[in-house]
DNA sequence: AACGACTCCGCAAACGTTTGCGTTAAAAAG
DNA sequence: CTTTTTAACGCAAACGTTTGCGGAGTCGTT
């Protein structure tokens, strides 16, 4: 029944005067005689009168609202950027609303689209793995809307971008294998067709030359999920005498395979030592809690959200884009704990 | 530059009609003649002409949007039931605004009222831990606005709530580690003021007696994060060697639990056995891997964007609020595989 | 020839604000 | 006692849509 949220007209008739009055006495305009302000204010706190958002940004063409659009959100990288953001945001006064594209090229578009039809301020995205046409966001850009990238960004869009350092990050996570005594590190890998799985490769191809290693094209297996590492058990397992550490590109696929090694009784570290790439929560639970290199998803997400706002609230000039990257930093644990002279 | 998208007026004006005719001639209305259509239509394809959601939102007051107040994103559980909404919210044609209210009373109060100023169609919420005063969601719904809980649910509010059987969890839980042989069954339990400590205690309780065990307090102690287990990881030592089994009131601390138990030389599940509650990614990454029953976030989220949906789509006649109870599976592992006669 | 019935379209109000400008009355200046 | 200033307020347009109503013009019926 209440159904009517209390307005500015509302409060105009009811106190006999105009609208506009109402609006300026709200916003202490000098205009506006003392008394009438005090009377206005007291009655607006009385009935709890709120500004219509609605009509505000409709008015100013401006809604306080970021988009985001983000692969997925079950997933603990994903959402600590999402936490990341959320934190600047908030403190800055926007909202923000989440699109989560689940990785499917069509919904992501769409979501733009959604996001656009809503007039946001900014929108904030990583891109879906099946995202290769770039019409949508160029449709973004050329409507003015303010795009900033993280993690997983287009080639050839100039844009803002906040990114982490793979390349680096593998080179740190091999290296580390080699610290301890390691020489015959088996990589299991990512798509070598995505940057992401690309550039985690060569890191750890660089870090072997390096050392004056010859990258082994036998020690590398594409597997980049749990059940890939079950699946190609088989061949990690005869590998298991020969090699004596492995890199794997994310924290699942290290710990599974840590899974299938102890399961036919190889130590780890003893054995093989063991590093990943991500720091989620799970690299702590592992047995062994796994050594790996963290990512950094909140800082990411607080970098590119204060991109964004950057971009929105000095809108005058020509923008020209920037690129953040963070490097990853290692974390040792006890799946690569020292264990040869 | 562009900075301007294209209105009907802009089309109107160029194609000299009015902005009415523009208007109707998009929607096929039946006063338009077919070929003032046809031009209107492929103009404004043309152009990529797209309505402005804002004003459409002002003249209808609906926005196609509803808003989500959690009180953490990064959180497993939260995220999969985010995930769950999305997914049904998507399919339904509406947008959602998320606000984290970091388990702060404050920031849950002011996500409300912004959720509320921007008229969201519905709000689907869970309670900030530190929540006890209820004004702001009485607000809400004084103001007609369609609420639903999920999980964390407030006392002697009407409204409709969709919450798991945390006792029945529980208790299946304990009647589980019962069924393999445990009879000292130790409880790693969350704050008893809050209803989800609350009732998953009563719940292995209540396991206990059903089979002629007395709850004794001594089996009893108050820990529900990992540091809480490390903290209070002598007085579960010393117990170590009487009891045979435990039950914790979430995976993180099941599973620190574990890593102190195994640290110090004893075997799960063969000296205690360990059940979770749950379910996370961490259950199977944990060594060994954990047993816990299953909390179900997904389905948790369909259900409340359902029920809100509902609500908003049916809002003629009152509305008697609904509870849906979704009973927790479980999922054995390997932390209770069969080890008594 | 006149009247009704259609067809097709435009006017204007409305959603809730903000704001440039004009208006009124009282106060200050001459 | 006029005239100019100033204080305090209201009108109306605007943001981009939708929609009830009315108005032209056309056609067909008596």
């Amino acid at each position: 029944m209440a159904s009517h949220q209390v307005t500015i007209k509302d409060i105009a008739k009811i106190l006999g005067i105009s609208a506009s009055t109402v609006s300026r006495a709200l916003k202490d305009h000098p205009d506006i005689s003392p008394k009438t302000k005090k009377m206005v204010q007291a009655f607006a706190a009385k009935v709890h009168y709120r500004p219509n958002a609605l009509a505000l940004n409709l008015r100013r063409s401006k809604t306080n609202t970021i988009g985001i659009i983000i692969p997925e959100i079950v997933h603990h990288f994903f959402s600590s950027v999402l936490a990341g953001i959320d934190k600047v945001a908030y403190a800055a006064g926007y909202n923000v609303m989440i699109c989560q594209s689940n990785e499917d090229y069509d919904r992501e578009v769409s979501d733009a689209q959604a996001l656009l039809d809503n007039r946001v301020d900014g929108i904030l995205m990583s891109l879906s793995k099946t995202t290769t046409n770039f019409d949508h966001i160029n449709g973004l850009i050329d409507n003015g809307v303010p795009v900033v990238f993280f993690d997983r960004a287009p080639e050839g869009i100039s844009a803002d971008r906040v990114v982490i350092d793979d390349y680096v990050g593998a080179k740190i996570a091999t290296h580390h294998l080699i610290s301890i005594g390691c020489k015959k590190i088996l990589h299991l890998a990512g798509p070598q067709h995505l940057a992401i799985g690309k550039r985690r490769k060569e890191g750890y191809e660089s870090a072997l030359n390096e050392i004056g290693i010859d990258f082994n094209p036998d020690y590398l297996i594409k597997c980049d999920t749990r059940d890939e590492v079950f699946a190609n058990a088989g061949k990690i397992l005869t590998m298991a005498n020969e090699i004596d550490g492995i890199f794997a590109v994310n924290d699942s696929t290290a710990i599974a395979a840590m899974q299938v090694l102890m399961k036919n009784g190889i130590k780890i570290p003893d054995h093989i030592a063991v590093i990943g790439f991500g720091d989620g929560p799970n690299a702590t639970i592992a047995y062994p809690p796994l050594s790996t290199v963290e990512q950094k998803g909140i800082e990411m997400g607080k970098e590119a959200i204060q991109l964004l706002i950057n971009q929105i609230e000095n809108e005058e000039e020509t923008y020209t884009p920037q690129t953040k990257v963070l490097t990853p930093v290692l974390r040792i644990r006890e799946s690569t704990a020292k264990f040869k002279d």
